[in-house]
DNA sequence: CGGTCGATTGATGCTACTCAAACTTAGTGG
DNA sequence: CCACTAAGTTTGAGTAGCATCAATCGACCG
């Protein structure tokens, strides 16, 4: 079920009526899987249709004139890609497999007349583009404010939960296929720097990182260096 | 009209139907003022009803255990400070006054009676928390990426875009009482450092600051030096 | 006129960058 | 099955950007 993940996740935060879940599976188009590397988006595009991602691991990236690049956002699965484009209309990034994906497709006239006879779905998707929002802002603190190790062990008690969330994680483990470039550009900082700050995460019996399958050796004391509070990823269940 | 700043800026983004506009008046309580320095929000509350900014500046604000602040947003008139409550619930930073502001407030249950009797406005709403979050991505990309001094000229070029969005700027000049400290916590640097850039933007010719009013010397240079593109504030009309 | 807030300047040191090279792993074709 | 290649990771050395600490200066206010 291409909604699986998505549906995890949504039950966490609000109740769902079973005729909605029914109602998200009905706009459904795909589903289409992608290698590695491709640019899903680009940046400039105006899409007709949002994505769902089904399986595998997303960036929004955009890119300097330099050619530094700032990945703005990761996206698992269960996570849409870019819902917002159905408000937003033009696409000012690109968003990139970063390892194999399989996404599936809404177009933007579904969810426009979703607005229209399904309300409280439509708020239930507007909370995940505000849960979206608060993420970017968690990042922003981690970006400004927070030391390189606090942020980078912030980036992994994050993902844990929202992976944990939508199904995909045990309590200390999560599958994660990113290389050190790609989590630099996440973090904003170079390959050399992430490099060195996972070797003290490991060194310190924090993490534990190989073949792309990452262990939380001692969560407590790494949410206690990251300063993560999950209250922010809206997973207590409370209806709007 | 306490709405004046709100529909400036929503005009330019989507047709509004006259009625619409007299709905959003409807739901409207207030005004109520607030010095500067005051917190409207804190941490951890769960307001039940969000709150339209009518004059002022307002900082989002998170505090790490150490003291150190990161601003997340700034809000202008016509700005709402916490539209994304009426779905997140429960607030996890606090809203600061960054000088003397006036606000109304808009009850949550106002805001879901309204995505039930006027879908469009609520695609509209949607819309508003939607930039928000385009908003905090060029923040992150900044933070990441962007030297100390493109940062800077970007938070100036964008802060332009937005007044002048809301009809309260000139084509090369706009109010901005805010001090360099609070300045200092939105980009993420030392108040030392944001001092020092301030001189070498104002020694480069590109902007003046004086007595709360900033003036672009250089307009075209200023966008340059900070790559703006204007895109992701969607300034242009397309309904959704 | 002293006190407070904000802006400015100087000195010093750390964090994280850059460049460059070596090493490891996974994948490919002979 | 092994040589070869490409991609990714790791290490070292030198350096730039920015933080921190501390002091001074100016403007406003009771």
């Amino acid at each position: 079920m291409p909604t699986q993940a998505l549906i995890t996740k949504m039950v966490h935060r609000a109740p769902l009526a079973a005729d909605e879940q029914a109602v998200i599976e009905a706009m459904l188009s795909g589903p289409r899987t992608y290698a590695a590397g491709t640019e899903l988006v680009r940046q400039g595009d105006q899409p007709g249709f949002s994505t769902l991602l089904v399986a595998g691991l997303c960036g929004r990236a955009s890119t300097l004139s330099d050619g530094r690049r700032q990945i703005t956002q990761l996206s698992v699965a269960g996570d849409f890609l870019d819902l917002h484009s159905f408000t937003l209309r033009t696409l000012d990034h690109s968003v990139v497999a970063l390892n194999q994906t399989t996404v599936v497709t809404v177009p933007h006239d579904s969810l426009r007349r979703l607005t229209e006879t399904h309300p409280h779905l439509a708020r239930l998707l507007w909370l995940e583009t505000t849960v979206d929002a608060a993420i970017h802002r968690q990042w922003i603190v981690s970006l400004g404010r927070r030391s390189g190790l606090a942020r980078m062990a912030h980036l992994f008690c994050e993902t844990h939960a929202r992976l944990f969330a939508a199904g995909q994680a045990t309590l200390d483990s999560f599958a994660l296929a990113i290389t050190q470039a790609d989590l630099a550009d996440v973090l904003g900082m170079s390959a050399v720097h992430a490099n060195r700050l996972l070797q003290q995460l490991r060194q310190d019996g924090l993490i534990h990182w190989s073949g792309h399958e990452v262990t939380l050796l001692d969560p407590e004391r790494l949410r206690t260096v990251a300063e993560f509070d999950p209250t922010y990823l809206r997973l207590h269940r409370q209806d709007i």
